[in-house]
DNA sequence: TTTAATTAAGTAACTGGTTACGCAAATGTA
DNA sequence: TACATTTGCGTAACCAGTTACTTAATTAAA
């Protein structure tokens, strides 16, 4: 391959890390694209949220999803557009929208599950021979949730001022 | 930590992957900002190329970094209003813009580069946990590079219809 | 030698995220 | 009970990528 991020070691990780991100998401709008599938990327998370739950607010998916709250609200606002949630306004608490999936959502959805689960099988077979990918992914998204980029790095240089 | 897309496996690890990739991105950003420094994150990529190979064009950056070549010509654009970059039209192959780094540029790498080891050390630091990590995560970019997601989903599917 | 195909790079429009800010509703407190 | 604080969510502006398109220059082919 002689790729010169890898090449790059721990310099080139965090952009390969976006790369192949990227890539995954594209390649999952072209494949909706190309079927003709009214669905995006992460409307599989909601999807599945909505069905174990039945109803949410936007506030709970965020944190649910650990996503910034405007990030819900457009994904949510794309799917009432394209009828597969509809929202009311809690009678309790009348900040809060209540979320639930329409009759048309619930009916499309063994169609969507069928692509759905054959993106998991290729998830499946992207890790056959990374055994230990998710278990030690999880270890750096830990790390990073007790002490981000920032904070790890400003640190690191205060260490390597002192030993100078 | 009960992370809603981590019990999801493999169906929540694109997402898990665009999280982290944005996480240690804006991360990046705000170090930079915090400390007065006027560089971005990938900006470190391309002092290196241009040091190492004294004179690029977009199209060779582009195929050597795997980015779009848009997406260089935005970072470009950016390095040569901070003054760090500057560009001359070949004058063998008029199409070519022959990228440099400027004085400016030289004059502040030691600086930057006090920033880029630490950064390095905290990516370090971070998969010290983690130790077939990188190993395996190239062999998902090869597979994704080999066939990507949208024609391995669809594979599967056509699979799936057979054995019913 | 003219013409067709390819290549380099710039631009536009879009994507799925982010932070920052504002407002209205609910909650806590003096 | 009045007022300060917190919460929920919507919007705006931004960010680093992408694809699709255009134009100009070069190269290949008839």
């Amino acid at each position: 391959m002689n790729d010169f991020l890898t090449e790059m070691e721990y310099v080139g990780l965090t952009s390969r890390l976006k790369r192949l991100s990227d890539s995954l998401l594209y390649s999952t709008k072209e494949l909706y694209k190309s079927e003709g599938l009214d669905i995006e990327p992460n409307w599989n998370l909601i999807f599945i949220l909505l069905q174990e739950n039945e109803t949410m607010t936007i506030t709970q998916i965020s944190e649910t999803l650990q996503f910034s709250h405007p990030a819900v609200v457009k994904i949510i606002n794309k799917m009432k557009k394209n009828g597969h949630v509809e929202t009311r306004t809690d009678t309790d608490d009348k900040r809060k929208q209540i979320l639930t999936l329409t009759e048309k959502a619930h009916k499309q959805l063994p169609v969507f599950e069928k692509y759905w689960t054959a993106g998991r099988q290729t998830v499946m077979d992207l890790l056959a021979d990374s055994p230990n990918f998710l278990e030690e992914f999880l270890k750096i998204e830990e790390k990073v949730n007790q002490s981000d980029y920032k904070e790890r790095t400003l640190k690191n240089l205060k260490n390597d001022e002192l030993s100078n």
